[in-house]
DNA sequence: CCAAAAGTGTTGTAACTACACCCATGT
DNA sequence: ACATGGGTGTAGTTACAACACTTTTGG
């Protein structure tokens, strides 16, 4: 098959990527932003994102904006495409259309970047984020949504955690994310009759009984549509 | 926000639609393709699509190769964004993503188009399709799992039939697209649980007892994600 | 012995599966 | 009368929701 020259009615537009990544801290469901270092929204916050380069796949791109934009420093557990944004008016910039993406991240560290593009990173709670730029607002809400979806449809809740977990850490992923709460016994019995779960050890962290360690069973991968 | 030039990295690319139409005809779940009458891939089978206008709306673009490029004469009862794809070589003439659409027509008439870019239509199995350009076969696998899924989720089902239909009629619908056969009792106790339909005559159909028509109650749109 | 966190069982209800026969019509 | 398609009920099982007390540890 000869390379051919697109047809002229072809539209050229600009392609971009943008990441909504999560993670859990303190009990809270957080999502990464960056504050922007370049119009348009100079100085407010955003999600992690930008142009796709030639040649590069679009989740390639992604995760060069996750660790460039915002030098998170660990490997995201989980990347996939959610939604395609690219309503004509949503950049002021011109016609650019972006593929939205979903990231977890097991919480660590960022460092803030003082570059061209992004003046600081920081994760904030995901359900009551500060006013963002563009239409990341709607990118979040969506991302949640995907996030709900995911978290009874594959097992997803495990990479917000490290390798080993107690049932009561796993317990308030599921609280975080859902954003609800959750009856302690039903969970346990949910979880537990899934049987994803092998006990390994046990855990004394300070003051209380200890609890129960697990990790996630040999052969059962996350699942993703 | 004034508008601004893009920044040189900016990768610009074509930016396309791609439509997976499905509708029933005779108790089979069928996808509309047409037979390309342009290089690449001329005089094989694809799902109908093409180029994104400017100023024009994803869905806008979807509408439009939909009823354009196939001259198909109903409007589509579903439409709805479910995958970008945008590999890189997925295209021989370049960078080109499409944002690929998910339709349901019922089943209506469809003329060939034998212009520069279609030489034809046809509504064929969707489940057993014919070798397809690019990755449309790909594009075609994902749509089926999505409509399998909405299925379930919204009452999707009830944009294959008529205004009214028997609860047989509906019956193949879920049948034709979850690929496997379902229990008659069973079936009707689950959808006269859910109190979506309300009775309105009955049809009398040459041979056999009459069947009870039903309609979409009043109230009860379907709820897509 | 008290505070703090982990762990445990029962009961009711709703939803789903499997399964076989009778009913109304046209020829 | 018979062929054709439409319609019906029951019993077993499983999944989920509601609900309160006991156990183990550290201070």
């Amino acid at each position: 098959m000869s390379p051919l020259i697109l047809p002229p009615q072809a539209t050229q537009v600009g392609l971009a990527v943008d990441v909504a990544a999560f993670a859990m801290h303190a009990g809270e469901l957080q999502v990464l932003l960056i504050r922007r270092g370049e119009l348009p929204h100079a100085q407010t916050w955003a999600l992690p994102g930008g142009f796709v380069q030639p040649g590069e796949e679009l989740h390639e791109a992604a995760l060069r904006e996750l660790r460039t934009e915002t030098s998170v420093s660990l490997e995201p557990r989980h990347l996939e495409q959610f939604f395609t944004f690219g309503e004509v008016g949503r950049d002021p910039r011109g016609r650019i259309v972006s593929v939205a993406h979903l990231a977890v991240l097991p919480h660590g560290t960022v460092q803030a970047r003082a570059g061209g593009h992004t003046v600081g990173a920081e994760w904030l709670a995901a359900h009551t984020p500060p006013a963002l730029a563009f239409d990341h607002q709607a990118i979040l809400d969506r991302a949640i949504k995907r996030l709900q979806l995911r978290l009874e449809y594959a097992n997803l809740a495990l990479e917000f955690l490290p390798d080993t977990f107690t049932l009561p850490e796993l317990q308030t992923v599921y609280e975080a994310i859902g954003h609800r709460e959750l009856d302690k016994r039903n969970f346990r019995k949910r979880i537990l009759a899934a049987g994803i779960l092998t006990p390994c050890g046990e855990r004394r962290s300070g003051v209380g009984r200890p609890a129960q360690l697990y990790r996630r069973a040999k052969g059962t991968r996350t699942a993703a549509l």
